[in-house]
DNA sequence: GTTGGAATTATTGTATACATATTGTATTCA
DNA sequence: TGAATACAATATGTATACAATAATTCCAAC
């Protein structure tokens, strides 16, 4: 049997939450998406709360459902908390892969290099995506596994924003990330906790300084005209 | 204006779910549930999905909610993962305590130990729960807290089992976590995230012995006869 | 011109009827 | 007797109509 409709409608506005399609903080029109999807406003209203449960949505009584936010506030407490789950999902997966998903955990980099070659910015991001969340499954951690998935949709949402920037240095940092992605596939398949951990908080790092350039870019020149108001 | 009967509904059941009094793994009839709550299926199923985002029911497509089960691979990763995350909420929980927030969490430790002095079972693991939980509030870590609420779930569920126990020895550990919340509690009025972490760990220590003892308790007598099947 | 408040409109929440899927049971045939 | 299958019973999923709540508009009074 295939996949239910709803299904595929929840992985439809995972997907364009994900992608910024739908911006964060945007309140969702429940009419008009129940027709947009052919689906009526019972079952939709089902999936926001499942939605809001995973972290994509937030929903507040009487008022409907609303893409996630992403404030100051939130944003610091994603670089305080991200090294120390990244960190510990990574020593679990190395402890527990399987080499069925060693594989499929190649597959994903294979369409993530692909996704670099072809300069796709929103492939790239939702390959990258996939390729971590799929670390989380290695995991097999019940109780990490919710801090993890609310860390990897704001990663992936940020990321969109700086893996459009078409800058030389930035490819190349890109192209450095799939090199450590390659290098923690090893570190999975020879369960190497210890190597696999090192190399994840190198990828934080990468990661990191990419963010940190998007937020805080060069200063623009300070000897340029200032218009009077 | 009063909370609205759906809220009241979701705290009953949520409160149900902690207590044991839904059992885990148990299957949850929508039909006679929304008869005993006077409430449409409608609403009720959109409360299981909240409740399964939140980590007391899952849901499975065709096959409706039941009660978070808690098998042996899940208490492993329990073990595994609890002490780092409360560690991590505690010193975020110092970091960010503010005068009112010292207050509340005072009238919670009041109240468990009331409850103690009663030796109210249910009402010791509840308000226990209540304690740690709003820790996590402190901690104001959008991140970290889903992973807390589930571990939490779980280990007011297993706290439920031997706060039962009327063991003068059992008794006196009690009242030994008592102190430490206390203790806590000054630490986090003083800010002090390193004397915080350090004491949630103890407490950590502290339950997940009474835990030990729960799940391995002393052998019954060898010499014992053994009736012939 | 601004503010307060009632009436209107739009949106969210709930109940119920109906459709679909699953599970248990009985019956048939090997 | 046992397996397979059709059928019945039960439970879940969806659509739609209606109710309640929030947002907006419009008018009046200051």
């Amino acid at each position: 049997m295939s996949v239910s409709r709803k299904e595929q409608v929840y992985a439809d506005l995972r997907q364009r939450v994900l992608t910024l399609d739908l911006a964060p903080g945007l309140a969702l029109d429940e009419v008009a998406l129940s027709e947009h999807y052919g689906l009526s406003r019972t079952p939709l209203r089902e999936l926001f709360h499942r939605l809001a449960g995973a972290g994509y949505l937030s929903t507040e009584s009487n008022r409907g459902a609303s893409v996630s936010s992403m404030d100051l506030d939130t944003m610091r407490s994603f670089f305080q908390s991200a090294p120390m789950i990244y960190a510990a999902i990574a020593r679990l997966a190395a402890e527990h892969a399987s080499a069925a998903q060693i594989t499929e955990l190649k597959k994903i980099q294979t369409r993530f290099r692909k996704a670099v070659d072809r300069d796709r910015a929103a492939d790239m991001a939702m390959h990258n995506h996939r390729f971590h969340e799929f670390i989380g499954e290695m995991a097999a951690s019940p109780y990490l596994a919710p801090s993890l998935d609310r860390l990897l949709i704001d990663h992936t949402r940020m990321s969109h924003r700086f893996y459009r920037i078409k800058k030389a240095a930035s490819k190349k940092r890109v192209l450095e990330a799939a090199l450590q992605h390659d290098a923690m596939i090893d570190a999975f398949a020879q369960q190497q906790p210890a190597q696999a951990v090192e190399l994840t908080l190198a990828h934080w790092e990468l990661s990191r300084t990419e963010m940190d350039k998007y937020v805080m870019p060069d200063p623009l020149p300070t000897d340029a005209a200032i218009p009077a108001v």
